[in-house]
DNA sequence: CCTGGACCATGCCCCTTGGGCGAGGTCAAT
DNA sequence: ATTGACCTCGCCCAAGGGGCATGGTCCAGG
């Protein structure tokens, strides 16, 4: 029986060695050992010098692939302890991962260069009266957002139907938080009625105070993302130049003025500022 | 005169309001004041809170809009001081660099898969004699490989016609260290002669020893980055299934054996360890 | 036997872009 | 005066090491 820490023969090598043959720094293969990723098959347990075995080697080659690939070292924990058939396809869909995510960026630099031609009519105000809204919120990416839209919209509308109210105007979605690829809303579909509706499950009530919305209608063809963006960097710009202060997050409003598919709207403050 | 930090007028806002009209966190706007990259129009010499101005807002967008895409600050920082056109063009520069990695990853994964498969003739052991080499050295990345080979190579042999010595060899390629997309090497071109040449420039003569070496014939086909990574992952598995230990970095010979257009080479240590 | 040089160990600080937390100060409204 | 929202600063955390100082170990040559 041989004791861990003690293996001393010459299949053994010191991290310099081992890690010349991986090319992995002797400081990388210290932090592996810590990890787990990459464990000595010994230590001297007076020295504390950890000997790397050769069979190592293939797994530390592999390591130090992935890691110019630039995963992180967890997610090669996890990708080790696949078989190659699994791992290959974990990478390839990995691979497209970053693709979509690179073709997201080519977007928003495509956006971000046409910021400074607005491709829609001029923003305006216009003043919203109080409404009572029937609401449903949720947290969705943008991905799930269209589908999130026509569900939540056609939920409420079933509802006010079920208890006899008319229709009563436009769609507004929300966007208490940010909705992009990555980050998820929170996003609020709500409809105005007027009358009286009760809350079932999910779909809130509430009452939205009147004010002054500054707006400006979008055409269908920017109304996807991220064209939708320029809409919003018109729009914002428009606020700036005017000193308007936006008091909430945007809301969309479907269908928009002016035979527009949406109007991108923020509420704003009209008695100067604070 | 109106002193800095005393400033608060209505277009000034504190970092939450500020924050919200430019999606940046007070946390983030707090480091990008410490870089410089965002300061706030005025801060209060007692209270410390800082105050932004309005017409800070387009700044704090764009500077979100650019954090989004994964851009470091320092970078950012260099971008705010373009114009819009150069700007953008840098932007786009980025762009084509982000795609160029992404498509060396894709290659990376590739060679990956079809490691377990050797494409090419099995590896061999073959003796070396001793040897005096004229070299070129220099740092250089893969792109910027082949034109070195080629330009050293020819500097290397007309020196040696010059001093009227035979042609004596193929090229040897000594690869110091990694030579990848992000790593130059050191790489080291050297012809071996017999005879005597006196070093100039940075030509230099040096003694390669005898010994032996592990190789394998590469064919035109695999012989491009990154396909050559292939080469070496077999010669190098088939190292260490018969426990050879190299020595050095590898080499690569210009013309190789059996009609390779190269041989990837390993000098090897023929005692069995250390 | 001693010494030098090449390894090796641990531990600390550095990079980056914030998030999170805790202690404590400020501001405006009740 | 108190409350609640906001602000400040400062520390710890993440990943993946690089670099440095201090001190131990190993081998070979003199």
């Amino acid at each position: 029986m041989v004791q861990a820490g003690l293996v001393t023969d010459a299949d053994d090598m010191l991290p310099g060695e081992f890690g010349a043959a991986t090319r992995l720094s002797p400081k990388a293969l210290r932090l592996y050992a810590e990890q787990g990723l990459l464990v000595p098959a010994g230590v001297d347990p007076v020295t504390g010098y950890r000997r790397y075995h050769r069979d190592q080697i293939p797994r530390g080659r592999l390591i130090a692939r992935l890691r110019t690939l630039g995963l992180p070292l967890g997610r090669i924990a996890t990708l080790l302890a696949l078989s190659p058939q699994a791992r290959q396809a974990e990478l390839r869909a990995w691979l497209a991962a970053q693709e979509i995510q690179l073709r997201r960026r080519r977007e928003l630099i495509e956006v971000l260069d046409a910021a400074a031609s607005p491709v829609t009519a001029a923003p305006r105000l216009r003043t919203r009266p109080q409404r009572k809204l029937l609401c449903q919120e949720r947290r969705v990416r943008v991905g799930e957002l269209d589908a999130f839209v026509v569900q939540a919209q056609e939920r409420i509308r079933s509802r006010l139907r079920a208890v006899g109210l008319p229709d009563a105007g436009p769609t507004l979605v929300h966007f208490h938080g940010f909705v992009t690829h990555d980050s998820d809303g929170p996003v609020e579909v709500a409809v105005p009625f007027s009358g009286s509706v009760e809350p079932v499950d999910d779909l809130r009530v509430r009452l939205s105070p009147a004010g002054t919305d500054a707006y400006l209608p979008v055409a269908q063809a920017d109304a996807g993302f991220p064209d939708i963006l320029r809409a919003y960097d018109a729009l914002e710009a428009w606020m700036d130049a005017n000193r308007l202060v936006c008091l909430a997050g945007p809301v969309e409003i479907w269908p928009g003025s002016d035979g527009a598919v949406l109007d991108v709207t923020y509420p704003v403050s009209t008695s100067g500022r604070q």
